[in-house]
DNA sequence: GTTTGACTTGACCGAACAGTCAATTCAAAG
DNA sequence: CTTTGAATTGACTGTTCGGTCAAGTCAAAC
């Protein structure tokens, strides 16, 4: 039996939504009930807390926009240092879409949470740690993998992918502050320094403006 | 007339250390005023608005620690590309100090603000913003004296300050969210392939450990 | 000794907060 | 037709939020 009711679905989104565009802080109850067009005893009808609708929606988040978009990213079929360059596009690329789609840039919603939340909400800290370590695992055998064909060489790859992580989020976490996509851009000549090896320059159609 | 009261500061010091303990939410003008010691009604005669008191804050917290940190660790007194191993033994050092002192790694208070209230608050991101540039500006002008003298030979010295700087934000605020300092010192190796030279290597005092 | 003004106090406001709950709707299964 | 239970509703609780304000205290300037 299907899901009669979409009211789950549309808390999620909501919830995510808000995270993103605004900040947990934002996200209160009452907030997120009408976005989703739904009335508080329905949200607590299918969640328990504000805490588990928030930990929920980062999984529902994870399995519908990350896996997909990392699958692809990170697809087999593509050589190991491409990965990276089609990496670094869609990061660009995504900044760029939300300063045209809601006049502002907005960052990565699981990093900003759990930088938020960190000191007061354990419990969601672990699912945004979770999802921060799978997305870090696609890196790591992204380097493995250059470095088995002798395109890179790379001693600890685990501690490099948890740096190129960092640049990213960190550049993106400027992007956001400063409201400039341009700042996510930044980072792909850092990347390839940091790998130690060119990636393949992009197409890259300049639409520098602050 | 020196200031009579201590009051002002007192609620200045309460700002940033929640802001840094906990995150700006968990600021609210009660929880500033208890830890202050310090009435309401006081607090709005020193301050408009909390907005108000967070901008100051962050204000006191340049002047009293970062910028003199930052003098001494970019003296002019030391080679340049010394400069950036004083500055990843202090980040270091602070990241173990936090969790020794407060049981938590806390990251970059400014950084945090950013993120959280970038999309609703911005006065208050606009000051994040004016401390950030002026905290990158110190590397900046680093890189140029190295490239200067010819330790390193860095083509863009402010892109390649905004990537240092965003590695540096994205490493500490990974540290805040895995709790973990070693996070920090990650990106030693990645600063050194980073600007293409060979940072001497600190005294290791190897301190591993979850 | 009176005036001044920085500083303090605690009560108060309306709004927003997370969460509760009894009553109700309604489609599908028996 | 009746039963069942998932789904929905809106009123409700007690707390905390940012902010206001009138009434004070008190030390120094005049």
């Amino acid at each position: 039996m299907p899901p009669i009711s979409t009211a789950r679905i549309r808390l999620l989104e909501a919830m995510i939504e808000t995270i993103w565009r605004r900040s947990y802080r934002a996200a209160s109850v009452d907030a997120i009930c009408e976005r989703a067009g739904v009335r508080k005893g329905s949200f607590y009808h299918f969640f328990k807390s504000k805490t588990a609708l928030a930990a929920a929606a980062l999984d529902h988040l994870w399995a519908t926009h990350s896996k997909p978009a990392l699958d692809d990213i990170f697809s087999p079929s593509r050589p190991p240092l491409a990965r990276f360059e089609r990496l670094i596009d869609h990061w660009y690329e995504r900044a760029v879409e939300c300063q045209r789609d809601h006049g502002r840039v907005l960052g990565c919603p699981y990093f900003s949470l759990g930088s938020e939340t960190a000191a007061a909400e354990p419990e969601l800290t672990a699912k945004v740690r979770e999802i921060l370590d799978r997305y870090q695992g696609y890196l790591e055998s992204a380097l493995l993998e250059a470095n088995a064909r002798g395109d890179i060489r790379i001693d600890r790859p685990a501690e490099t992918a948890a740096c190129i992580f960092s640049l990213i989020e960190g550049c993106s976490t400027q992007a956001r502050i400063h409201n400039d996509p341009e700042r996510v851009r930044h980072f792909r000549g850092a990347l390839e320094r940091l790998i130690g090896a060119k990636i393949r320059p992009t197409s890259q159609v300049s639409t520098a403006e602050v």
